[in-house]
DNA sequence: TTTATTTTGACACTGACTATCAAAAGCTTG
DNA sequence: CAAGCTTTTGATAGTCAGTGTCAAAATAAA
């Protein structure tokens, strides 16, 4: 979700002012990569678009990546599969997720999750980032799944299927090249389903 | 592999030349990863270690990450993949290769083997930039399938199953933190023993 | 040996990222 | 509101990865 989703609880004016910035220093670069590139566009430009120091860019983002990769659909994801009805299987909770967090975005939302998207497969230095992002996201599923089945995170078994789960996601996920991207939905749920029945070919 | 391994046609000189100059490098940028760690090293160390310039550096490697992921495992596995016997299913096939490559390492090839991998999981840039191997990695396993059962390396459900194999591989691969290393063909072997059987929980 | 091609090293450059430090802005008391 | 404290910011000056260019050296071919 773009970052007007957040509820930013607006304690005192430094806060606010740190998640305008921050906000304003995401949508200036965006903007700017969508323009002219991911490439093309420095750190330099991005922050005299945003009206900010060089310096402060990297006080917000460590990386030019980090500014792509930086959302907060896992947080809301992971609370969502821990709290899918008990009687259904991992595979099919995580089903059941990806199909609610679609359901739930915006166009907005959609768009600027697109365009994420599109940054991150075409782009080999935030592709390239991603996989820290995808090891993150294993080791939260396997501990989300954990939680709901009442085993150990570290569990061999456990940390297999969430590795599946991400596998046949990404699988699902990539080669979205020309396709309409509206059927990422059901592509995504056609993989998992395909997944739950055990992968027959 | 290591780079002993490999046939290299020894046509002229300078295809030799080359060959011994791109081992001389990968060595001792290793040899220093490990000695001074990655981030300690430069790759004007590198290269003035292999007695060559820092141009020369990359013109024989894109990146410094690279140095560390270049290996030729993927063609022979690949290979062997598409060679395996046709009754076997493609998760079988996908196991009885892993199982051949580490029964075929000599000890030198597993301590190189063992060094890349660590370094891999290590250090952040180069686990970063492994995301594009498993990226291609998908796509040749979707590849050698597809041929297997001589169906299109497009099709959703072979992609699928691609994703599967390399997402269970990265998970039994990746938390071998601590664990005697040796264990890593077994847990493999368990880990898609297990999703050959449809991940029961 | 002479000629063509490839490989190499020196140099200069861009741009991401870090460290430091002093100035400014926001918060908190009296 | 004024004085003092903390956080945020910007300027500056670096390091290092990676690119482009070009002439010199090494190798192959004639």
């Amino acid at each position: 979700m773009g970052e007007g989703s957040a509820p930013a609880k607006t304690c005192g004016l430094r806060e606010r002012k740190k998640a305008r910035t921050r906000a304003a220093i995401r949508e200036h670069a965006l903007r700017l990569f969508r323009e002219q590139g991911y490439h093309a566009t420095t750190v330099e430009q991005i922050a005299e678009a945003a009206e900010v120091s060089p310096s402060t860019f990297f006080r917000y983002f460590p990386t030019k990546e980090d500014v792509v990769l930086q959302d907060d659909f896992d947080v809301i994801a992971m609370d969502s599969l821990r709290d899918q009805p008990a009687h259904l299987s991992p595979i099919a909770a995580y089903r059941a997720v990806a199909a609610e967090m679609f359901a739930s975005m915006t166009p907005d939302d959609m768009a600027s999750f697109r365009e994420t998207m599109e940054l991150t497969f075409t782009v080999p230095e935030v592709r390239a980032r991603a996989m820290d992002e995808f090891a993150r996201t294993t080791d939260q599923i396997a501990e989300a799944l954990a939680a709901r089945t009442g085993r150990d995170p570290g569990d061999s078994a456990i940390r297999n299927v969430a590795g599946a789960l991400i596998g046949v996601t990404m699988a699902a996920t990539m080669p979205w090249t020309g396709d309409p991207p509206e059927d990422l939905a059901e592509r995504l749920d056609a993989a998992l389903a395909h997944l739950e029945a055990g992968l027959p070919l």
